[in-house]
RNA sequence: GGGCGCUUAGCUCAGUGGUAGAGCACUUCGUUGACAUCGAAGGGGUCACUAGUUCGAACCUAGUAGUGCCCACCA
């Protein structure tokens, strides 16, 4: 049964790729020689809720082919699979799901049906994108598939297999331990929207039509003080008695935390008034408060009026000021930034802020964080409304700043009117790159990675050449990055995510003085020796703060107890009342029941729920904590696993650069801090696809590509020959559906040259074994040519030039085996010797095998087709074996010979269609003074000259005829006498042309030749390239003239 | 403000010192026994600009002009 014309790869497709799992083909190790040494890519773990974009499809096409061209090459493989939990973004879908679903919602179900519900959905949906990554044609071993969060508490065994939980934990607690993960208050970017802390990275810093306001805040007590401002000579531009001081903000709604007034201490205007006190211009008249004129090196005094208003908990500058200065930092809203709502009135906060203000209170900052200094009017107001109501109180009350603006009317009269001093300008805002709202500066607990003490190794080990990053361009946006680092957030105020593996305690005194560890629901420890009958024979004051309390880290009073399992945090809990016993000067003897419980009947549960009333942290690491911890975390670590051992570390990391920060960083930072080894050798970084004007595609511009509409459209391997086309190193990525186009119709010419050998009984002996030692120049030539190519695939593929080998693939399968080599070979198939016929026959089966072999990395699934359907093989092609051949299969005889008859037809093809010779007219040919080796290659070749140059009759001759179409070869001439159907001064214009380009040639190459520098300078061989040349266009040149002279004798 | 790129044919892009390339688009011709998702031929480029280095520059250096991305605290 002949083949189809086409590959139809709608239905091939999915049985192939069936195939190749059944088989098992993609399992870790599969295909591997012996002592073969191991290449390992650890996938980008896509969000477990996500669908394949054209993103994912570009990344994944790059990883498949290093990973199927390793795997042919014997190598020991292992494509790592799975997906990340996607903290905030997993919850987003759910909570979505939930509210279009009218059920309850996350908040009313509470944290546990919550995650009970997470994980249905997470059982629904993922696979989604795994199956996507499937119909692309990827080749991981899906039998290892990893999720960040398996082996979470509550996970259910049917949706995530594996351990992943484990190993962050026990990172998170290693590196606790260690001092390089800490817990802070400190000013955070907080999103209103997900009412979490995010990480810096996590910010989109976007500008937007903004105003800058200018205010009044009065001088305490009506004091005034003389306002001198100087131009550059030093003389006196304005003088006048002030009682302000004048302000500027973006954001007037944060005015009511101000903590003091700040500028430069070298600001001249405001000297006389530093130290005193200004009142903020807001709230209840007689409840303003007052705050402090200090003094810093922040403002800039050339930059509006160079004071500024320092709103510690607000604003990540005023926050290093207000930390220099002891400037009490007052949060003024509410985990969704609207103004707080909670509290005591504003009277009796503000009443104390005075009195802090004034010098005359102390405070600490739990009493600042408890306070809430919003007036009563504005509390519970979105944080817009607030800034709207606050500048229109403002200037209300005739304290904004004014500025004279002319206007003219109908009439032309001019008239001077004041008005508001507002800017508008554009500012830069931040927003959260997930919720998309405006981010807000909070003062809040967190945890925090010191990176300052991980950073180290990671800078090195890209600066020492241990970790090479593609393109090269990437390390100096790495150093840059590392280099500048700042503590990581990895706090997450969400439900969604590795629960942070900390437990805290309160130490309080009760009425009866005894009580001295709980949490927060009160259940208490000593309780716990009372109902065992146990007396405590003396009160125990343990809310007393003491070096046992800073050593485990008490912060606002708490203490913290890290453990990775209930047997560490039991040990840690009576390791603090130990020490803390001890510092008290009693006895250890007292909590003697506190015994270890190494054998509890259900561990789990007794860890999970907490133990002895202590409270666990109720927030989420950051996904990016656990996606860092990719590598060694499928691997099986903390377990030493064979997998571990053979493949880490990994070989290539494939990725985009947009997660170089996110993601790459930190995998170097954490695996070196955790394991001390590189996570891998080799980062290869590529930029976005976009459409092809080169847009970012988006569903609000509706210029979305979907990956899997190209591959119903256009089958994968097209899709996937696109990516590998597009890749070169730091290019763009634009993606054209017509490009993609064309490389299906690739598929289909490969197809049909595989079709026409085996309508040619190509494959009538089975499948081709051995490549033949060929007898005849076409065959010896083509077997030269696929030894080439191999060769710049291999040496492509090593450099991640995976253009250049799917465009030296393209032009080789297309240009050359096509275009030429079937076509040459078509006289000695149909009319050759039986002795032309075997030959050629076993030529092109092995050269189209090499072929599929070649293109499998790019285009597995027609290239497998084609291996099974055209005979019984002994492997499929996935795992066929990838050549080594080389340079020594070159025979540089039949590779000029070919050339030169290749060149030849060229010319004939050339002159007809210029000298418009009708397609189909057959035409005689006449060669003249052919040298002894043009003669042997015409008369070997001649069958496929006639054939290709449509020529009916060859003869020779002395000397050229008169009214010919000349054609120059190396080594003679050949004429077409075509006296009636061609035109004199068509030929003319044609062999002027044809000299026309010669003459610049030849005088470029004159005058370098000619050069003594030249010769003296250059290489060797690329003086006697260009000699050559100079020769044979010379002699080209000479023909042409004279062909044109003979012409000009008709004529 | 800092950093990193980019500028080559109508379009989208390769090309890192030695005769300017590909695909698409365009023009002409073609139902030649693999393929019209095809074949043959052809047109089309001061390689952004300027100045250097070099025997020789699209390529290296410096500057200029566009343009894109990332980072950044100017209230």
């Amino acid at each position: 049964m002949p083949m189809e014309k086409t590959f139809n790869a709608a239905e091939a497709e999915p049985r192939l790729y069936d195939a190749w799992e059944t088989a098992g083909c993609f399992v870790a190790g599969a295909n591997a020689k012996p002592e073969a040494s191991s290449y390992c890519i650890m996938i980008p773990p896509p969000n477990v809720t996500g669908v394949l974009h054209m993103g994912h499809a570009f990344n994944n096409t790059l990883q498949d082919i290093l990973i199927r061209w390793k795997r042919m090459q014997g190598f020991d493989t292992l494509w790592q699979a799975g997906t990340d939990h996607a903290g905030i973004a997993t919850q987003m879908v759910v909570e979505r799901r939930l509210a279009e679903a009218q059920q309850p919602s996350r908040t009313e179900m509470g944290r546990d049906a919550f995650l009970q519900k997470v994980w249905e959905w997470k059982g629904e949906s993922g696979g989604t994108i795994v199956n996507q990554l499937k119909r692309l044609g990827a080749s991981c071993d899906w039998s290892r598939e990893a999720f960040t969060m398996s082996g979470a508490p509550a996970a259910p065994e049917d949706v995530a297999t594996g351990n992943f939980h484990d190993a962050v934990i026990k990172v998170f607690v290693e590196m606790y331990n260690k001092g390089q993960i800490y817990r802070g208050k400190r000013l955070v970017n907080w999103d209103p929207h997900f009412e979490t802390a995010i990480s810096d990275l996590e910010v989109e810093n976007v500008e937007v039509a903004g105003h800058m306001w200018h205010f009044k805040y009065p001088l305490a007590g009506g004091e005034t003080y003389e306002y001198i401002e100087k131009n550059e000579d030093g003389e006196v531009t304005l003088r006048e008695t002030r009682d302000y001081i004048s302000i500027a903000t973006t954001r007037p709604e944060t005015m009511l935390g101000d903590g003091a007034v700040a500028v430069h201490p070298s600001d001249a205007r405001y000297a006389p008034i530093i130290g005193k006190l200004c009142e903020i211009p807001v709230g209840p008249k007689e409840h303003r408060r007052l705050i402090p004129i200090i003094t810093d090196e922040y403002p800039d005094p050339d930059f509006g009026s160079g004071a500024v208003k320092i709103t510690g908990a607000h604003d990540f500058n005023d926050y290093q000021v207000a930390k220099r200065g002891g400037i009490p930092m007052y949060n003024l809203m509410d985990t969704k930034a609207a103004m707080r709502a909670d509290g005591k009135p504003y009277a009796h906060e503000a009443a104390i802020a005075q009195a802090i203000a004034a010098g005359t209170q102390a405070f600490d900052e739990t009493m600042i964080a408890a306070m809430n200094l919003v007036p009563d009017e504005y509390r519970g107001l979105d944080r817009f409304e607030a800034r709207a109501r606050v500048v229109a109180d403002i200037t209300a009350e005739g304290l904004a700043v004014m500025v004279e603006k002319t206007i003219t009317d109908e009439d032309g009269v001019e008239a001077i009117l004041w008005e508001p001093f507002v800017e508008n300008k554009p500012i830069m805002q931040p927003f959260g790159d997930r919720s998309k709202v405006v981010i807000e500066p909070m003062l809040t607990d967190q945890w925090f990675v010191d990176t300052d003490k991980i950073v180290g190794p990671a800078l090195d080990a890209v600066k020492n050449g241990d970790v090479k990053i593609m393109p090269e361009s990437g390390e100096k946006v790495y150093f840059h990055w590392l280099e500048n680092i700042e503590p990581w957030c990895i706090s997450r105020q969400l439900w969604w995510g590795h629960q942070i593996p900390v437990w805290y305690g309160f130490p309080v005194t009760t009425e009866r003085g005894q009580l001295m560890l709980q949490g927060a629901n009160g259940q208490a420890l000593i309780e716990r020796f009372e109902e065992q009958g146990r007396e405590i024979d003396k009160p125990i004051w343990l809310s007393d703060l003491s070096p046992i309390d800073e050593e485990f880290g008490v912060s606002a009073g708490v203490i913290p107890f890290c453990a990775g399992d209930q047997y560490e945090l039991q040990k840690k809990v009576r390791e603090y009342l130990d020490k803390k016993l001890a510092w008290l000067g009693l006895s250890p003897d007292v909590f003697s029941q506190l015994a270890i419980d190494e054998n509890p009947e259900d561990p789990t549960q007794l860890f999970e729920q907490g133990i002895y009333g202590l409270e666990r942290d109720p927030d989420v690491l950051d996904t990016w904590f656990s996606s860092g911890l990719w590598p060694i975390g499928t691997l099986g670590w903390p377990e030493g696993t064979t997998e571990l051992e053979k493949y880490f570390p990994t070989t290539t990391l494939v990725t985009g650069q947009d997660i170089l920060f996110f993601w790459v960083a930190r995998m170097i930072m954490m695996q070196l801090a955790v394991v001390d080894q590189i996570p891998f050798d080799t980062v290869y970084l590529h930029g976005l696809v976009r459409d092809a004007k080169g847009k970012k595609m988006s569903k609000s511009t509706g210029n979305v590509i979907d990956p899997l509409d190209i591959i119903d459209e256009y089958g994968a391997d097209a899709l996937r020959f696109t990516n590998a086309a597009m890749a070169s190193l730091g290019g763009a990525l634009k993606l054209d559906t017509q490009r993609i186009a064309g490389y299906r119709n690739f598929g289909t010419k490969l197809w049909n040259a595989v079709r026409f050998a085996e309508m040619n009984e190509v494959y009538a002996n089975g499948a081709p074994t051995t490549r033949p030692d060929p007898e005849f120049t076409v065959n010896a030539w083509i077997i030269g040519e696929t030894a080439k190519i191999r060769e710049v695939v291999d040496e492509a593929l090593e450099q991640y030039r995976f253009n250049d080998a799917a465009s030296a693939l393209y032009a080789f399968v297309w240009g050359k085996v096509c275009d030429w080599y079937v076509e040459l070979s078509k006289p000695l198939l149909l009319d050759g010797s039986d002795a032309e016929k075997a030959e050629t026959r076993a030529a092109m089966g092995w050269v189209l095998d090499q072929c599929l072999i070649l293109l499998h990395p790019i285009m597995p699934f027609i290239t497998e087709e084609l291996w099974t359907e055209t005979a019984a093989r002994d492997k499929m092609l996935v795992h066929a074996d990838w050549p080594t051949y080389g340079a020594e299969l070159v025979n540089a005889q039949a590779d000029r010979e070919m050339n030169w008859v290749i060149d030849l037809i060229d010319a004939i093809r050339s002159a007809r269609g210029e000298m418009h010779v009708p397609a189909g007219l057959r035409i005689p040919l006449v060669q003249v003074g052919l040298d002894a080796a043009g003669q042997q290659a015409f008369a070997q070749n001649k069958a496929m000259i006639l054939k290709l140059g449509r020529v009916d009759t060859v003869t020779e001759a002395a000397e050229m005829p008169k009214g010919a179409v000349t054609i120059a070869v190396p080594g003679g001439s050949f004429a077409m006498p075509l006296e009636g159907v061609i035109d004199v001064g068509e030929e003319k214009a044609r062999l002027e042309k044809s000299l026309g380009k010669l003459a610049k040639e030849i005088g470029g190459l004159r005058g370098r030749v000619n050069n003594p520098k030249f010769a003296a300078s250059a290489p060797p061989e690329v003086v006697e390239e260009a000699r050559e040349n100079l020769a044979a266009r010379e002699e080209e040149e000479a023909k042409l003239t004279a062909a044109l002279n003979r012409l000009a004798e008709i004529a």
